[in-house]
DNA sequence: TACCTATTCAATAAAATACTTGAATAGATA
DNA sequence: TATCTATTCAAGTATTTTATTGAATAGGTA
């Protein structure tokens, strides 16, 4: 192999993974997949593409190997391939906040209502859990708290929020959070709560790798 | 703005990055410009591409902040925007060549020219150095050097090694480094100084972030 | 067996991207 | 001032990528 092939062979393998990375659709459903594995039907759903778009992206995906899949009865079932790709992931949207601050006004602006919902930083809000002055409850789909969640976290989703009112602590802070910096659930839920009363806040980030630092048991996803 | 609006928004300026990253010709510049600053027509001349079309390219890169320009006289350097942009390069890295494992494979078959080029590992060879058994020489260009380098490592360009072989000690390993795990010219180095009967060793990497724990000079590069 | 569901495939049109060429600019130098 | 050099701009063509649509497949289920 040549000096120039051998380059060819390896910028193009590379850019593979950019590639796939590069259409905002795909970054979506790499979002999503970070919470966990989800089935082609649900991922069309929750981002709004049409089912055989999120398939052909999918493939795309899984050409690139940035994902994996696994069937389950009649069900394809899509992950990550690797940890790294939420780092991959994860690093991407970092470095795009900082080369872009504008992004970061607009994504505070967005995220906390023009400042109705209070945000906390996972230091804080361990603290404060840890001192039993607040309950921290993940407001996303139940099976995406199977998959993955903070230590000391309460599954309550969003849209069964209302209900699981009265299971609150009426003192206590309620910390809330979702998919992470971008995603909206948890402001929601904080403006819901704080309509009826309680002291709410949103985490700053969602479950990544950093702020787990424990062991995730195979079986439940619970964190010891 | 809207929830899908605010999502288009984020997902958009995210797959800016990813989008320049996603070209091979550009995946190469970065690589390149992680050794330090360079003109346009250096950078054209390193990848075999066109004045024109590398200059499009950085514009490119520019516009998704992962490089920025400054002008010195008649010529203008451009350099890595971030710290973070060469993490993303190698993250990249190390994912594709994780996913692929043929990467890896045809990578050792290059760089060790078949097993007649013995790679050393960045810990063996740091206490060689240190208990004096072996030298380090970056055999990359000198502003290279000159940008940042490995401690204790002497800079002779590759084109230069013929002419200093005199100044190399006899009797001691020669451990050679270029810009990383995908550079030839440390295998290059190491199999010219083999045919010249030294034991030469290539690094199995370059000059990355990790590898280097110290403090960097502004002024002259030279690591403390 | 026939039917149903989830997913993928294939074909198309629209949009974005890449590389080439030649001209334009803007600073230095003579 | 004229000239030279490094870089950028603009236009054109070829290629690649995108979303849409409707058909095909392949496992379950009745």
């Amino acid at each position: 192999m040549e000096a120039r092939e051998f380059k060819n062979f390896a910028y193009g393998h590379f850019t593979k993974i950019s590639k796939a990375l590069s259409s905002p659709g795909r970054f979506e459903l790499l979002d999503y997949l970070a919470q966990g594995p989800k089935t082609v039907e649900r991922l069309a759903k929750e981002t709004h593409m049409s089912v055989a778009n999120t398939s052909q992206h999918l493939q795309a995906l899984r050409e690139a190997r940035l994902v994996a899949s696994s069937k389950v009865k009649n069900h394809h079932y899509y992950e990550l391939a690797d940890n790294e790709v939420a780092e991959l992931l994860q690093l991407t949207k970092r470095l795009a906040e900082r080369q872009f601050p504008d992004m970061g006004e607009v994504r505070t602006m967005e995220t906390t209502a023009g400042g109705s919902v209070p945000v906390m930083s996972s230091a804080e809000a361990l603290e404060e859990v840890a001192s039993g002055r607040a309950v921290l409850i993940d407001v996303r789909a139940e099976d995406e708290y199977a998959s993955r969640h903070l230590t000391d976290a309460v599954s309550i989703p969003l849209a069964q929020l209302e209900e699981n009112l009265e299971h609150l602590p009426i003192g206590k802070k309620v910390i809330a959070y979702c998919r992470g910096a971008y995603c909206l659930y948890a402001s929601d839920a904080v403006r819901f709560l704080r309509e009826r009363g309680f002291e709410a806040y949103r985490l700053d980030e969602g479950p990544t790798d950093s702020s787990i630092s424990q062991e995730i048991d195979a079986d439940d996803g619970e964190i010891r």
